[in-house]
Formats: structure tokens, sequence, C-alpha cells
RNA sequence: GGGCCCUUAGCUCAGAGGGAGAGCGCUUCCUUGACACGGAAGAGGUCAGUGGUUCAAUUCCACUAGGGCCCA
């Protein structure tokens, strides 16, 4: 073996036979029970971010664990064909070409996204490889693909059977950029800078007029009326009359409607109905004209008489300065508002009039809620739920049809006098009329109604399939929180609609991936990191290492490239572990499961008591998701009570014959099982070093440790205390380590322990019967004493400084135990076991601090 | 405006009603046969503030201040 861990030539060796092996597919345990997992489909066309490295690390220590444990594991992965995400980034490169998709016409530019989705989902899969990830790629699925379009068509059409699917006009959300109408969650507010324009409504008939307030000038060209709020005392006697709409002309009523905020502005509002979504229900109460004033470009139409084909912005300029030369803009201000922007391409959304296809979700929304509040499905961290509630507790109908090409058409076909016929394949003639010559709806559903089948379309439904009943409900989903909305809850509600059962039995929340100094990575900070490159430089095992040791449920993962450096420090430290280890161990001699001591030495029943117990908290750690914590203790356990102590104290062990053998076997298995409980985070590392230390079969298809219970050996605590003070006090006086001691002990010290202490901090024992007298230092620690001659050795001016800092320490604390113990309130009212507690405390530390006092005065 | 979360060592974070912890960083010493990608020793905290509950609060409760996120 190489003396230094180098990941890079590791990390290329494993990935191929652990697939040829067919580790990772649940059939490699046919027996075990089920366990299932799906990943969070990444847009086929993007490339993979830190945050994906974080959730995929997330789920491979899950899947592999769990496979070590013996279950029947499936990991399905798989993609998204991202509807608006992936037709942009196409129609930017033919932008490049001059081209348009218009240009290359429907056929032909799906043809062309497919060609980048077989390029970049390519690469995409290979990128989760080369991390590691133990994904059954055998099953892999695609959004897009003929089984999951078959459950998409399905889906549609039941729902649309049920009613909870319908065709409307409404007032959507639409990017006049991607040219589509958007569901409200794909809208992100931002405040923004504006001006907020107050503008005069002359009457008809003369006579005055009333002031309106607007950030979006350009609207009032489609006014078709002015509310006031029905209660509203200043505004009762104009209700009923009629304004004349400036710049246009038109004559509209002054209604009163229980919508209006008599609070905002003057009280009176401008009723637009076909570009705002109040103004529309107040038009519906009102029977208001809806006049659209705006195009798919977002470019003003015919409606706007002077105004039309200029474009939004340029509009809201040029009907202001209209306006103010009619003497009719009362004021304008710089106002900060709350602006809609498209979620893709961060666009200004127009909300206008507009018919879609949508989901009544309030029905489906019910069973999910119901489900979460029963316990059927569990979020962790649980805090999560209540914002779940809030959501879909006010939900609004979801707009699922999207005006662009690449996605699932949707199943609707119209004949001549449009009249819809749903269905799941093309039909002969018109259901209502019975026509032929049908046409298909050229729209395409919104992206995530095919991600809300995810964990039923990719085991085979609608079909009913060995996966499907094997596999669903999947036990755990794992995703951040910034999809709840979009996609878990949408699963949620799909699961329970089409199988009767959840979707998965617990949400696990992870959080963001930020840089050292909190901020949250994105291309426009400059900070983010891509993680093949980290994996290139230092590995994937450490970048995963990194990630999982900070990844506890719903706290988000600071980064920095010097924590991958340390975890891959640990790694050269692993490393090295079994490079000594395999110095007294042979290769290939340790089994891959079992094969504890039966009668270990004291040392021995350390190390595994130790591993026991480590490895219950560990595994309770995992069962709840604390990775953090799980991967934190373990990393301490096996530096520093493995390595700095373990494996140090077996140097001398294995020097004498008589413990030789069970020290051998103990260290064989100890960092075997820590090889076992490393593998979940880092399988490239572990896998390699299981081939030269156990050599039999694969780390990955190993068992999981069961590691038998052993009493701790009581005497190791006063002799690690022995070793420490011997190593304090020569810290303390300068004394090179190389320079032997002569070290007095009393307590009559076994010959193991009084060896042990010699060759780790090099000293000479001698037994004593009682405490020397004078002249020597005292080095307390338990049952045995340690006391080291002065003479010549001590510059006794650092040892009184450092007894000065015991005795302090020692003071403070027993003046506060019998403070303590002197307060009748706490003698009296606190729990017996705790007042004992304190008088032990108490006696034991005022009998050290006697003893520590009468030593510094002999000094 | 409504809701959720956070504030502990220089940094990133654990923690628990009764003795303040880890990793990194920092200081000093050490190339001893696994490892200098290492070892040993050490410095460093009024646990954001105020009030309350309690024999006892950093931990529970209320409020205040500061920070973050979601929804409208």
């Amino acid at each position: 073996m190489n003396d230094v861990y180098e990941p890079a030539e590791i990390e290329s060796r494993w990935y191929s036979r652990w697939e040829a092996a067919g580790v990772f597919r649940p059939e490699y345990r046919p027996d075990g029970d089920p366990f299932c997992v799906v990943i969070p489909p990444p847009n086929v066309t993007g490339s993979l971010h830190m945050g994906h490295a974080l959730n995929h690390a997330i789920h491979d220590v899950i899947a592999r664990r769990r496979r070590m444990q013996g279950w029947s594991v499936l990991w399905l992965p798989g993609s998204d064909h991202a509807g608006i995400a992936t037709q942009n980034v196409v129609e930017k490169s033919l932008a490049e070409k001059g081209l348009n998709r218009f240009d290359l016409g429907r056929e032909a530019f799906i043809d062309q996204v497919w060609e980048w989705k077989d390029v970049y989902g390519w690469r995409i899969t290979q990128q989760i490889r080369r991390m590691g990830n133990s994904c059954d790629w055998t099953r892999e699925r695609f959004t897009l693909d003929e089984g999951l379009s078959r459950a998409v068509v399905e889906v549609f059409v039941r729902l649309y059977a049920d009613g909870l699917i319908y065709r409307g006009e409404r007032i959507i959300n639409w990017c006049p950029r991607c040219e589509t109408a958007l569901a409200e969650i794909e809208v992100e507010y931002r405040d923004t800078g504006g001006e907020l324009v107050q503008i005069l409504y002359p009457f008809t008939d003369g006579g005055g007029g009333m002031t309106v307030t607007t950030t979006r000038a350009e609207t009032m060209l489609g006014d078709t009326g002015v509310a006031v709020h029905p209660g509203d005392s200043r505004y009762r006697e104009m209700v009923g009359r009629t304004i004349r709409l400036p710049l246009m002309g038109r004559s509209i009523p002054v209604v009163a409607d229980p919508g209006v905020d008599p609070e905002f502005g003057t009280g009176a509002v401008k009723v637009t109905p076909a570009h705002d979504p109040l103004d529309f229900e107040i038009s519906e109460r009102q029977s208001l004209e809806k006049l659209l004033v705006l195009d798919d470009k977002g470019v003003v139409t015919r409606a706007g008489g002077p105004f039309s084909g200029m474009d939004r912005f340029e509009a809201r300029e040029a009907v202001i300065d209209a306006l103010d030369k009619e003497g009719l803009l009362v004021g304008r201000e710089p106002y900060r508002h709350s602006v809609g922007l498209c979620y893709r391409c961060e666009t200004v959304v127009e909300p206008l009039l507009s018919t879609q296809w949508f989901v009544r979700v309030d029905e489906l929304a019910r069973p999910a809620i119901g489900a979460v509040r029963e316990g059927d499905n569990r979020f962790i961290p649980a805090h999560w739920e209540k914002s779940y509630f809030h959501w879909m507790e006010n939900l609004r109908d979801w707009c699922i049809s999207r005006q662009i090409w690449w996605g699932h058409r949707i199943p609707a076909w119209y004949c001549s006098s449009d009249h819809v016929t749903v269905a799941r394949t093309a039909p002969e003639a018109c259901g209502t009329c019975g026509a032929g010559e049908l046409r298909q709806d050229p729209d395409v559903l919104d992206t995530w109604f095919s991600s809300a089948l995810w964990p039923f379309s990719t085991l085979g439904w609608p079909d009913e399939t060995e996966d499907l009943a094997r596999f669903y409900p999947n036990d755990v989903l794992i995703t951040g929180f910034d999809i709840i909305y979009f996609w878990v809850a949408r699963m949620l509600k799909m699961g329970l609609r089409f199988l009767e059962d959840v979707p998965f039995k617990e949400t696990v929340i992870h959080g963001l991936v930020r840089d050292s100094a909190g901020h949250k990575m994105s291309k426009s900070l400059g900070n983010t990191i891509d993680p093949l490159e980290v994996a290139d430089r230092y590995g994937a095992d450490p970048l995963r290492l990194a990630l999982i040791q900070a990844a506890n449920p719903g706290q988000d993962v600071p980064l920095d490239m010097e924590w991958v450096e340390g975890t891959r420090r640990f790694g050269n430290k692993l490393w090295n572990a079994v490079r000594y280890t395999l110095r007294h161990v042979p290769g290939g001699s340790v089994p891959s499961h079992g094969g504890y001591p039966a009668h270990p030495g004291p040392v021995d029943r350390w190390v595994l008591a130790g591993l026991g117990e480590m490895a219950d908290r560990f595994d309770r750690f995992c069962d709840e998701y604390r990775f953090s914590d799980a991967y934190g203790l373990l990393y301490n356990f096996a530096w520093a009570e493995v390595f700095d102590w373990y494996l140090e104290m077996s140097k001398t062990a294995l020097v004498g014959p008589e413990e030789a053998e069970t020290t051998r076997q103990t260290l064989g298995v100890v960092v075997r099982d820590l090889l076992k409980f490393f593998h979940p985070a880092i399988p490239f590392l572990t896998e390699e070093l299981w081939s030269h230390l156990v050599g039999d079969g694969l780390l990955a298809g190993s068992d999981w440790p069961e590691v038998p219970v052993y009493d701790p050996a009581p005497e190791m605590e006063d002799l690690k205390a022995l070793v420490s003070g011997v190593r304090q006090f020569r810290a303390a006086q300068g004394l090179s380590h190389r320079r032997t001691l002569p070290l007095g002990v009393t307590g009559g010290p076994p010959r193991w322990v009084a060896k042990m202490v010699e060759e780790m901090v090099g000293v000479e024992i001698s037994a004593l019967t009682e405490a020397p007298g004078d002249g020597h230092i005292h080095l307390p620690t338990g049952r045995w004493e340690g006391y080291l001659p002065v003479r010549g050795l001590v510059d006794l001016e650092a040892e009184r400084q450092r007894l000065d800092r015991s005795i302090a320490r020692l003071e403070t604390q027993v003046s506060r135990s019998s403070q303590k113990l002197s307060n009748r309130n706490f003698t009296e009212r606190a729990p017996a076991a705790v007042v004992e507690k304190e008088r032990e405390k108490l006696a034991e530390a005022s009998g050290r601090l006697s003893s520590l006092r009468s030593r510094r005065e002999a000094l």
C-alpha cells in the first residue's frame, strides 16, 4: 500500500465493480425487507451542484446502511424533463444560431431537445456515479419516457372524469418572455423600486372626478370601471356616476364593491378586470367588461388605442406622459413594492386573463393534510408540518397548462365547435357532437404534474407491477425545504388519490449548502463550488464526509474547502491506521463479519466496549437522520479513542506474547468495523481498505456490525489519567520525552498497566507502598498515584504554577459545592440522588485539594 | 401584516433543568518504526439582553434586541 491516501486513484476503481456485482439492486438481498427511496429527479439539462451532492450523499448514507443491515434496498434514479427550464436552454442555443423554435417547427424542435437530453442526461448520471451513489441504474427513469407518460395521461383522464381537472378562463400569471402561463407558486416576489402614480378620472358630466392610484399606469388602458367600498362615506354619492376614461375616452361606471380596501390610496380603485385578479373578481360581481390590453409578449394590443404596439414598460411611461399633458396626473412618487418574477427567467410576470387548464386542489389536499396530521407521513424536522398545513389550507387551483412544446401534451381534443374530448389516445370523434377532424390541445402540462407521480410512476403504475407492490409506499423522501410545496405536497396529494396510501412514510428535509460565511451559494454571488471539481481535487469521499458531517435534519450545511481538506486528512489517518493494522494482522485474515474475541484482555475489552457503545449511539442517530451527529461521533471515536489511544497501546501489547493474539484479533475487528460504519459516508476509501484488510467479497455488500457487549476494564480511565499526568508534567517542565523518568506508583498497579505506562510515556516504574515524603511531584490519578522525584528534573517555579492553576480550579469547585450543600432548600427539596452526588463531588474535590495544597507547601 | 426558525469559544456548530463541549483556527514543544495529511500539551466562553417559574435556568416561560426563511 501507498503510504499516503490518494483519493483520485482509489475512486476510479470501485464503481464498476459494485455495479457488476449487482450490489445496488434490491435483488442483491432478495429475502430482505423492501426499502425504497426515489431520487428527487434532477433537471435533465442542468448540471449537478452542491445541493445535489448533499442530497445524494444523504440518500447514499441511508441506502448503503440499510443495504448492509440486510434490507432489499432500491434507490431509484432518474431525471426530470423540466419543461420550461429545458426548453429555455435549447432555445437559447438556437438563438445563438439566429433561430427560434418556430423556425424549426414543433416536431423538429422537440427532436432537438431530445438530443440535448441524451447528452446532458448521460452527463448527469455519470456525475452521480462519480460521487459514488448507489443507485439501481437498471431501473432508471425519465419523466418523459413512455411508461411515465402513460401514467401522466392516466392521471389526467381520471381527474378530468372526476371533475378535478377543468378548463376555464381565469387571471393567471403570464411570463411574456417564456410566453406561457405559470402557476401561482412559480412566481417569485421581490421588493422592487417603482412609482406610485395618482390619476384624476373625471366624471362624464363635468363636475370634478375621482383620484385613483396605481403602480402599473399602462393598465388604465384596460379599465372598465372604478370601484369604492360600499361603506365608504366619502364616495357614497359618486356610486352610479360615470367616468370618462382619460386617453381612451370610454365611459366607465363607478361601482361599490366590498372587495375594495378603503384604506389603500384614496379608497377609489381603477378596475382592470383582464389584468388583475382582484379586479377580475370585482368585475364578475359587478358585471364589468373584461378588456385585454397586453398580448403574449407584453405588448399593448389594438385595444390600447394610440399606445398599441408599445412594450408594456414603454407604454407605462408614455401613458404617464400623456396624462401629465392632459393635466390629469395628480401625483407621482417613488414606491417600493413587491413585483412578481418568473421563477425560470426572472422576467416580470403579467397577470392576465386567459383560458387554461386547472386542477381543483381542495379535494386532493384534504387527505394529504389528514395523512400528515395522522402521522402516516412524518416530517423531519417536525416543525415543517406547520408550514405544510398552512400552505395546504390556503391553496388556490393549480394552473397546469403551459404554452410550450417540451413536455406531456395535454390529452384533450377539440372539434370544430370547440367541444372538449379528453381521452387516453387520440379519439376518432368528438365525445359531444360526434364530429371528426379533431385537433389536440397544443399545450403541455406543468413539469410538476409528472413529478407529482414520481414515487409510483417510476415503479410501473398504472400497471400492477411487482416493484409497485413491493416498494410502494416508499420508505422515505429526502429533499430540501425549497420544494416542499412544488413537489412534496403534490406527491402526497397524487399518491393518496391514486394509490390510496401515502407515497412515503417520512419526509426528511435538509438545508441549503452555504459558503463558510453562511451565504447561500449562488451564481450571482460567485461563490458556487462545483462538486465535480472538488471531487477531482480532493476526492469524492472527503467531500461527502464534509457534507455529511454537517447534515442534520433541517440544518443548512456550510462548506469550505478547508473542511474538505480536513476530511481528506481524516481519510489519510484512516488509511494509515489500516496500514498499521496490516503490519500486525495478515491481510485477508480478518473475517468479514463477527470474529470478536471471546476473552479479551483489559485494553481490548476497553476498546470493544467503547466500540459497542459508540455503535448503539451511532445507529440511534442514523435512525433519526441525524447524520451530522452520527458521523461526528464516529469520527471522534475513531480518531480520539481508537487511533490516539488504542493503536498506541496495542503497540505495547503486541510485543508481549501472552496478549498478542487477542490484541491482533481485536485490532482487526475494530478497524474492520470502523470501515463498515464509515462506508455509507466514504464508500470508495473504505472499500479499498477492506480489500486489503478483509479481502473477502465487497464491503458494500457486507453485513452491518453487531458488536457484542463487553464490560469496559475499569482500570483504563486511571491508566489514561496516569499517562496524561506524566505528559502534562513533561510539557510543563519542557522535558524531552527521550529522557526516561523514574516514576513511583502507589496502589500496586498490575504489570500490564505498568508496562503500558512505561512504554507510552518513557518512564521507569517502581512500586511504592506509601506516598513518599518531600522532594516529589504528585500526579493524582485515582487508584494509582504517581510520584516523580524533584531533584535534578524540575523547574520548581513551573511546577508551582501548574499546581496553583489546579488548586484555583478545585477551590471554586469546592466552594460552589459546599455553598449548595449548606442551602437547606437544596438538601431538602432536590432529589436525594442529586444531593448525594453533590456530596461525593465535594468530598472528592476537597480531598484532592488538601493533597495538592500540601504538595504546594512542600515545594 | 401573518407564520416558522436562529443567537453557546476567533469561525462552523453540538448540548442538556443539577459538573460548559466538538471540529477547524491559534500558542508551545516533538520528525519515536501507521500517519508531520502526524503526535503531545495549552490558551480561549458573564451560553444575545431583561424579567419570571424553580431549591437550582445556558436549558422551561414571557418580553426586548439582532439575524434568517416562508406566506400575503
